[in-house]
DNA sequence: CTGTTAGCGCGTTCAG
DNA sequence: CTGAACGCGCTAACAG
C-alpha cells in the first residue's frame, strides 16, 4: 500500500495549469491572478499538497535552519538559552536543529561537520569543556557560514560572542559585601579554565583592589565542583589562622557546601558569616537563610545571541567587518545570607 | 568576494573520475576500489569539500532528521527528554529539530506543517496544553510519517506512547500514606484535561479504594497550577468541619503552596499533617522538612520514545499493525515531610 | 571496478 | 498574467 507523494506537479495537473503558476500562486506573487490564487489554495487542501522544503532549499540554495551545538540541553541555564534563542528565530521563519556536544570534543567537532553539511544558514555554538583547539571552527568562518558563540566563547576567534558580564557582577557582589561590614572575603570557585570562572574570580580580585579590602591567597579556592568539595574546602578554609568573614561561591552548588561546613562550625549566617551564591538556583528563596546569589538572564543571552544572528543572516553580502561582544549584566538578588542585622 | 561553492563535480573533476565515482567512494561503496578511495578522500580534504546533504536528500527522498515538538524546552523534566532522545537517536545518525509549542495550539500545528514539509523522517511530540482538537495529528498518520507520542500524550489517536505510569506510582504514595498511619488523604492536583493529572488523580481515589480508606469530594481539588493557588486551596480545604491529615500535592510547586498554608495554621509536617509532592525537584531534599516527592525519569522517557521511532523508521514498509504503550514507573523518594516519628 | 544518464521537486529565468 | 524549459547537487539504475 504505498502512498504516492503528492507533488506540486499534482496539484498543476488537476488544475490544467503549470506547475510555475503553482509555485508562484504558493508563494503569493504578485504577477498571479488572485482567482488563481484561490483556486490554487483550493487544489491544495484538496490534494493534501505539502511543499517539499527539500527540494526549495536546494533549488534556493539556502535552508531556513539555524543550527545551535550547546554541551548539554538539560541544565536550566542552556535549556533558557535555547527558549531565548527559539523566541527570536522562530517569528522570523528559522527552525532549530540543535545538537549536544555532551562536553566531549570530537562530538563537537562531528557536530559542526553535520550541520555543515545541512546547509544550515548559520550556527550558534557553546563550547564543549574539552574544546581547546578551534580549527572545526575556522572551517565554518571559511565556508562563510554565518557563526555566533554565547556564554562558553572563545573571544580569539573573532567572532560575535554573547556572554554574562561576569567581572561586573562579581565586583558588585564584594561591593555588597564590604558594605555589610563583611572585611575580609574569601572566594570558592569552579575550574579556572573554564570562561566563566575565570571571570568571576578576576571581579573578584579586581573589586577587592578597588575597596582596598584584604586579599590573601589562602582565601581564593579554585576548582570546586560539587556540593561536597565545597564543604570540604570550607572547612579547610577555616583551618587558617587568619579566616575569613564572607564567603563568595562561584555556584549555588559551592554556596550549599559552604553553608552546611560554617553552620557545623556552629557559626552563624549572615551575622559572623556572610555567603554569596551564583546562579540563583530555586532553591536560593526556599533554604534558610535564604541566599544572596547571582541570577543570570539565559534568555537574554540566548535572544541576544539570535538577534545577531539574524543580522548576520541579512547583511550577508556587505562584508562589513564589524565584530560584536555583548555582556548581558546578571542582578544580584539580596536575601538573608549576607545581610546582617547589626553592621 | 563571492565564494563559489564546491560540489562533487570539482571533486570529480580534480581527479580525472566520474562524480558517480567520487559519489561512490564517498560512501564506502564496496564496488570502488582501495586506491580510488584513497584519492578522493585526498582530494575532498584538499579542496574542503563537504557534501551537500539537502541535496542528497532530495535524491534519496529521505531526511536524517526528527521533529521533536515539545510545550516549553526550559523546564527540567522536558529537557531531560530531549536528552533521553538525543542519547538515543545521535547514535543512529539522526539530527533533531526541535520545536516548541510554548503551550500554544496554532504554534503545535504550525510546527507539525513546517515538520511534515521539511521531510523529516519522523515526528515526536508531547502535547501542548490547549491541544483538543488533533486533526493535524492525522494529516501526520495520513501522510505514513511515524509519530510517536510521550508524556502529554493522546490514547485515543492510536499512535505509540512513553508516559509515566503515573497511576501506580499515586497508588504507591497513598499506600505509603497509609502505612505511616494517615487516614484522611486529600490531593491538591492540576487541571484535569491534562493526561498526568488526570491519572495522578486516578491513581488516588485507586488507592483509597483499594486500601477501604475515607474518600470525601471535599478533600479533591483540581485545577491548581501555582505555589499562591495551592496555598489558597490548602486553607480552604481546613475550614471544612473533617479535615484531613495528609495532602498527596501532584506537583513540587503544589506541595509547597500546600506547606507554606500549613505551617501557617501552626500544624506540624509530618505528624500531625503528611505532606507528598511529586516530580522531586531539586529543593525537595532542601527544604525543611526535606519533602517526600515522586521522581520521574524523564531521560528514560525520552530514549523509550526514541528508540520506538527507530524501530518505526526501521520497519516502514511492513505494515504490521502493533501499537505500543511504554509506562515508566516512577519512584517514591521518602523523606521526612511524610514520616511519622510515632504513629 | 567505473562511466553515462536520468531525475528527485521545486523556483526561476525567458518568452509569450 | 501565465507557460516552457532548465538546473540546484546528488544518487542510482543501467551499461560496460
Amino acid at each position: 500500500m504505498e502512498k504516492k507523494k503528492i507533488t506540486i506537479v499534482d496539484v498543476a495537473k488537476k488544475l490544467g495549469v503549470s506547475t510555475s503558476t503553482v509555485s508562484r500562486a504558493l508563494q503569493d506573487h504578485p504577477t498571479i491572478s488572485q482567482n488563481t490564487k484561490k483556486l490554487v489554495r483550493k487544489t491544495v487542501a484538496e490534494l493534501n499538497y505539502s511543499p517539499n522544503s527539500v527540494a526549495a532549499s536546494l533549488r534556493k540554495g539556502k535552508v531556513n535552519s539555524i543550527g545551535v551545538i550547546i554541551p548539554k540541553i538539560n541544565s536550566t541555564f542552556m535549556s533558557n538559552c535555547i527558549y531565548g534563542i527559539e523566541s527570536v528565530t522562530y517569528p522570523a521563519g528559522y527552525n532549530l536543529i540543535i545538537c549536544q556536544s555532551n562536553e566531549n570534543f570530537e562530538k563537537e567537532v562531528h557536530n559542526i561537520r553535520t550541520l555543515i553539511d545541512s546547509q544550515v544558514s548559520g550556527i550558534m555554538l557553546s563550547l564543549s569543556n574539552e574544546t581547546i583547539d578551534t580549527e572545526h571552527l575556522k572551517n565554518v568562518i571559511n565556508k562563510d557560514i554565518p557563526l555566533v558563540m554565547f556564554d562558553r566563547v572563545d573571544e580569539s576567534l573573532g567572532v560575535d560572542c554573547v556572554v554574562n558580564d561576569d567581572i561586573e557582577i562579581s565586583k558588585e557582589v564584594i561591593v555588597h559585601l564590604a558594605n555589610q561590614g563583611y572585611k575580609k572575603i574569601a572566594i570558592i570557585s569552579g575550574p579556572s579554565h573554564i570562561y566563566v570562572y575565570k571571570n568571576r574570580l578576576a571581579g573578584y580580585i579586581n573589586g577587592l583592589s578597588q575597596l582596598n579590602l584584604e586579599k590573601n591567597d589562602e582565601w581564593i579556592v579554585k576548582g570546586i565542583q560539587t556540593t561536597q568539595e565545597a564543604f570540604e574546602a570550607t572547612n579547610k578554609l577555616f583551618q587558617n589562622s587568619n579566616t575569613p568573614d564572607a564567603i563568595f561561591c562561584t555556584s549555588d552548588t559551592i554556596a550549599l557546601g559552604a553553608i552546611q561546613a560554617v553552620e557545623k562550625m556552629g557559626l552563624k549566617i549572615p551575622n559572623d558569616i556572610g555567603v554569596v551564591g551564583y546562579s540563583n538556583d530555586i532553591f536560593s528563596e526556599i533554604i534558610k537563610p535564604s541566599l544572596t546569589s547571582v541570577e543570570q538572564f539565559p534568555k537574554d543571552i540566548g535572544a541576544n545571541a539570535a538577534r545577531i544572528m539574524l543580522d548576520l543572516l541579512k547583511q550577508e553580502d556587505t562584508l562589513q567587518q564589524v565584530r560584536k561582544m555583548v555582556f548581558i549584566k546578571p542582578s544580584l538578588i539580596i536575601h538573608k545570607s549576607s545581610v546582617r542585622n547589626s553592621k
